[in-house]
DNA sequence: TTGTAGGCGTTATCAA
DNA sequence: TTGATAACGCCTACAA
């Protein structure tokens, strides 16, 4: 931390608290001020000698570029924005968490805005107002298959990035493929020897999600079961939703040994209404979700679920805000067995990896 | 939005994206960009006339003023830090949201860092950097007691909002007095005819949480029932903790047959170990937690705890960070009765409240 | 390889 | 009640 020219009892720089500028740095080393400036941004035309002085400089006296004055000066703000659903808990803040991670490894600050899902069908106009002005907006489902959303950002000339996003439209695309491992999943629970399993399908088809209701379909299909269309509920991917999903799922007139929630909050739902009406989970019903969300593992039994690769997705994502030309790889989706499928699994645990 | 000035087909304004400064709405107005700035910054010596003038232009050119150029030339940054812990999943995402709404109605942004508790207390260096220097830091628990931290921002001359906090030191603190409720719930317990309660505690004693033990221990001790210190385990809030003191408490020899858990995941492990156990809730155990946190109304039977006012939290913290003046009121906790003590109550399927 | 001039959009100071 | 002018700290040009 620098300190301004005060010289104090000890004959140091004195207690008057300010904060070193790059003229500061400048002067300390004895090189003009934009020499310090090439060496903080990293621009390779800097003598050796010079930068290390520089270098020194800059860590004797604490000094941090002021965002302030480069979002001013230069064209980035070193700002990324990230909207997200304003419910379900657990997926935004390991969304909030790994964004901001990803971004302070790239140098980057996040801002965030949460939008209710409802208010924001309702409203006529687009209410996210990043007076930060970030360089970029991420967009999570279901935010990026909107279409005034989109057209929001690009009127304001705002970067956007799509995370998991299904329709066209302004911006850039990090795609995901939920399928093979949702299929996975089904084939785990068809290996059980489950013939009628019911599925509580995502709220509407235009999402990346819809991948977890296409495999259910083609697990069905290829494991030659009954495709009964009553077996398929769709949900809001909240715990109401399983609930309600649940109760009718079991009042069939053949009831489903299996379900599968596209979402840990859903399965977390049957699992409960399950609990109410008696049924032992995963001797009368197999419970099986989706996300490997905090909750999964903190009901009894523990969720089988697909870890989503939250990290990675969030990486990829800061990543295609800064460089537009950015080319995600495949993410990794894995299987989590647990104690709603598997009987002879108890508590989870282990610390939830973030 | 507003364009440049290039004259399109239609007469009108182009589409050449830009930005309006506060130089084009003077110009718009017919007045001194001062003029303007005075407007938006709400200060009274403007004619009435003028200043319809200038949010008319402020209107019609969709003019947002420049962060980045406030915080320059200003001495504010608009922006609050919040430092929270990097786990538990369905606290920090309640308090994200709310206090970064509380920021936004204040017209400043929120930057969030999160800390890994162990890695900060196992590391000698203050690892949270804010490149964005904002004008204050809120602390929440467990980092709003921890010294280092507190210093460390001193030297840095940021001002600091400790949210509950309970140590004396650098900065202003937002208290919180968890006792009354924490007492109440207690109370319910009691009068639900439990003798033996088992009392899951916070890790360590310099928490505001320590509220909730006080409280378990001031009704045992109005109620004349035995004070057994075999029923009383200290957990670090996480679901293992939870479970593993579960077991414990429920080999003693004479096991109790209530369990406060000094949070909901921790109460969510009881339930967990409980049914892990084949524990009827609340017949053969009564269970009740403290946070009604998403994760209470997400497991069967849904738990009985102490509503935290978060977003009035939220609120106070976010003004006393603005208005160093502020004298926040006392919270209004309150105790939420459900299925995990009183069997008559299953779902709760009401919106999570944020 | 290094340094100088100019400006980014706002607020603060002082004058009109 | 208004307005001109000088910062604020940095980056982009361009020049040396």
């Amino acid at each position: 931390m620098y300190k301004n020219a005060q010289t104090d009892a000890r004959g140091q720089t004195g207690i008057v608290s300010s904060v070193a500028t790059i003229k500061d740095v400048a002067k300390a080393a004895g090189v003009s001020f934009k020499t310090v400036s090439r060496v903080v941004n990293g621009e390779k035309r800097v003598g050796p000698e010079a930068r290390e002085r520089v270098n020194q400089a800059i860590r004797e006296l604490g000094y941090k570029p002021s965002l302030a004055a480069r979002q001013l000066a230069g064209q980035r703000s070193y700002l990324i924005g990230l909207v997200l659903l304003g419910s379900g808990i657990s997926y935004i803040s390991r969304m909030m968490i790994a964004m901001g991670s990803a971004c302070r490894d790239k140098g980057y600050n996040l801002i965030t805005a949460t939008l209710d899902y409802h208010q924001h069908m309702a409203s006529d106009i687009v209410s996210i107002n990043f007076s930060a002005r970030p360089d970029c907006v991420i967009l999570t489902p279901p935010f990026c298959n909107d279409q005034r959303i989109l057209e929001h950002f690009e009127r304001a000339n705002i970067a956007v990035v799509r995370v998991a996003a299904v329709t066209p439209g302004y911006g850039l695309t990090v795609p995901v493929n939920e399928e093979p491992c949702a299929l996975e999943l089904m084939r785990h629970l068809i290996g059980l020897g489950h013939k009628r399993i019911g599925m509580i399908a995502p709220p509407l088809p235009l999402r990346a999600s819809e991948a977890r209701l296409v495999a259910y379909r083609k697990a069905v299909a290829e494991a030659g079961l009954e495709e009964d269309p009553a077996l398929v509920i769709r949900g809001d991917f909240s715990f109401a939703a399983g609930v309600s999903a649940t109760t009718s799922l079991l009042a069939l007139p053949q009831r489903p040994t299996a379900i599968f929630a596209s979402g840990d909050e859903m399965a977390a739902g049957v699992l409960a209404e399950a609990a109410r009406l008696g049924y032992r989970v995963p001797d009368d019903l197999a419970v099986a979700g989706f996300d490997d969300s905090p909750i999964a593992r903190m009901v009894f039994p523990p969720i089988t679920t697909v870890h989503q690769p939250v990290r990675d997705i969030a990486r990829a994502a800061v990543e295609a805000a800064i460089n537009p030309d950015f080319k995600p790889q495949p993410f990794d989706y894995k299987l989590i067995i647990r104690g709603s499928t598997d009987g002879s699994r108890q508590h989870c645990l282990e610390p939830y990896p973030f």
